[in-house]
DNA sequence: TTGTACGCGTTATCAC
DNA sequence: GTGATAACGCGTACAA
């Protein structure tokens, strides 16, 4: 067994260690504080031979700053945290996509969370916010009560609120316009001529997206002189309960002579709709309309395709990188709302219901 | 402009900084060497009063010993690195939540790279991988030439490859077991009375799963008595093209007198060919059956449902995980390669053709 | 212009 | 048993 005798000396698990500013130093014989001069571009004090040697010394050694290091002196770790309710949903994805673009334009490093839409990951969350020091949080998902983490436990990092919002936090928002995508999505069925909305919507549940876009929907209901409508709370995993509820709707509705049609809350909605209408052996803009807000890969492929409003996902998540970073570097200002407009794109699911 | 006023004092910009292990040291009355024995569990060597006196300290002041001081200490950061192709695809997002279960459990906190299938940010993943001395990586997408990242660069730190190999590199790979789904899905079409199967894959260029599976593909072929088959490669953006083929090979095949069947290489291809097979005016199970490997949300809804061979995606995620957590704490073995199996999920889409 | 010395929060090694 | 102290890699006053 002599292989597993331990040297207790200073370089035996690491065969080959990460060069440091002192190796970079020695080699260019110089001393470590003109190195870290040299790294940050105070070259206008430093002589132009030595620079060339610390370049070639780093260039040989093929030497980085180590972030954590940096980190410890100054309490900047250039880290992002991203926390989505669940890396299922395409629309965080997306989101991610966005902010990761703009996090890595301005050198910072991204860290995705899964809340996997559980309220004690959310702690944990916030905890390696302040244990990693990271130097700020977008938070999508969030427990709807605002008190559970005081402000004070963040000690100072800003945080960013995506999609969902909380009443009492003061901190930036960005999302989706979302009485405008509501607004999309109703004028173009009135449009189309159907007259009786059910909005199928995941458990409101206080999360403030889906009351957002529900109180718009009853809003513009009851401004219009065609439109009637209700709403349905689809949750998890009662789809023969939305079948069943979608199949009674659309007879009362047919009956009263009316011409009924879907609105789906979001991509989740969406889906679950698709497959109870699926289920109930309907197909989309046929014996009914439907329309979605998120745009998927595969709405164009049920049906005649899904007409969908697709929300600025790669812009949401690039706005809310960008106004993190800003408040990172130090901006002060009241916290803003962020709002995007939606897009509609239209398929045959939308189709003039025949009269 | 008064509050524009900037303070160069020393505790300016973060009003609340963490307790530090002085802090707890200070409150409890005992040396920064104690607490970090209390914190170490070395509470044999610690006088129970003592012990008692920290204790309540740490919880008076709710102090978290600093992961980033840690790691500068001695090089491990609880860290681990996730590097996928492409988050869009969502076969990635499962593997990733599976890994962050095995990761959670063992105390790591996973950071998710997206290289957005650029090659230039796996370099920068590796770099970070270096910079941020994550403790390993679980790397889903390489550049398929080996040579390009030496294990010089990786400082020791383990890595674990998940559905994409790499010829020439001693690492562990985790993935399911390709020839196996391949078998798996033309049992069931020759079963079924398919005897033409076309696979539709992304471009093989190199990479090993869709190799691995291809190879797979024509060896199954060569053995079968009945089933006749060929190789269609969809690139990114030309579906009219996979259109145009997929008319051109089913009109050959049904004048032969056969009973064509698409197989679609992953969920990527999938939606491809559903794509076409929807622009064409076809339904999947009518003109053509249809199996594709990767289960997705919208395979049910697809015509009569899409069969799929369903990777086991979390425990994909989970083996390399785990995988790559003992090589971490040190486990010295031959690289290894784990495979497992995928499982079919029969629907529509392959329903007896009609003779 | 350049080098020395110290501190960031931890842990490990040594004396006491 | 316990406490001072030296490192880890880096930035930066301060001294030269």
């Amino acid at each position: 067994m002599s292989d597993s005798v331990q040297r207790p000396a200073s370089p035996p698990p690491r065969p080959k260690a990460r060069a440091t500013i002192a190796d970079v130093a020695q080699a260019a014989q110089v001393s470590k504080a003109s190195v870290s001069r040299y790294l940050n571009g105070r070259t206008d004090i430093l002589a132009p031979d030595m620079a060339e040697r610390v370049q070639q010394a780093i260039a040989q050694l093929n030497y980085r700053p180590s972030p954590m290091a940096q980190a410890l002196k100054h309490g900047r770790t250039r880290l992002i945290g991203l926390a989505v309710a669940d890396v299922t949903n395409p629309f965080s994805v997306a989101v991610l996509q966005g902010a990761e673009k703009a996090c890595q334009a301005a050198g910072y490093l991204l860290v995705l969370f899964n809340l996997g839409n559980e309220a004690g990951r959310e702690r944990d969350a916030m905890h390696a916010l302040s244990a990693y020091q990271l130097d700020g949080m977008i938070l999508n998902r969030v427990e709807t009560s605002a008190q559970l983490w005081h402000d004070a436990q963040l000690h100072g990092k800003p945080i960013v609120l995506v999609d969902r919002f909380m009443e009492g936090m003061d901190a930036d928002f960005v999302t989706v316009d979302n009485p405008g995508v509501i607004q999309l999505a109703l004028d173009h069925l009135q449009a189309q001529g159907f007259d009786e909305v059910l909005l199928v919507t995941e458990p409101i549940a206080g999360v403030s997206s889906r009351t957002a876009r529900q109180q718009a929907f009853l809003r513009y209901l009851s401004r219009s002189k065609v439109l009637q409508g209700s709403v349905w709370e689809s949750a998890a995993h009662n789809g023969p309960q939305l079948q069943q509820q979608l199949a009674q709707w659309r007879q009362a509705a047919v009956q009263a002579g009316r011409r009924p049609a879907v609105l789906a809350g979001n991509g989740v909605a969406s889906l679950r709709a698709a497959s109870a209408i699926h289920a109930l052996g309907w197909v989309p803009g046929q014996e009914l309309g439907v329309i979605g807000i998120d745009e998927t890969d595969w709405a164009p492929l049920v049906g005649p395709g899904l007409t969908t409003v697709a929300q600025p996902t790669d812009a949401l998540g690039q706005a809310a990188a960008q106004c993190l970073i800003e408040r990172i570097q130090g901006k002060h200002s009241p916290a803003r709302k962020i709002e995007l407009p939606g897009t509609i794109i239209v398929r045959g699911s939308t189709a003039s219901p025949k009269r």
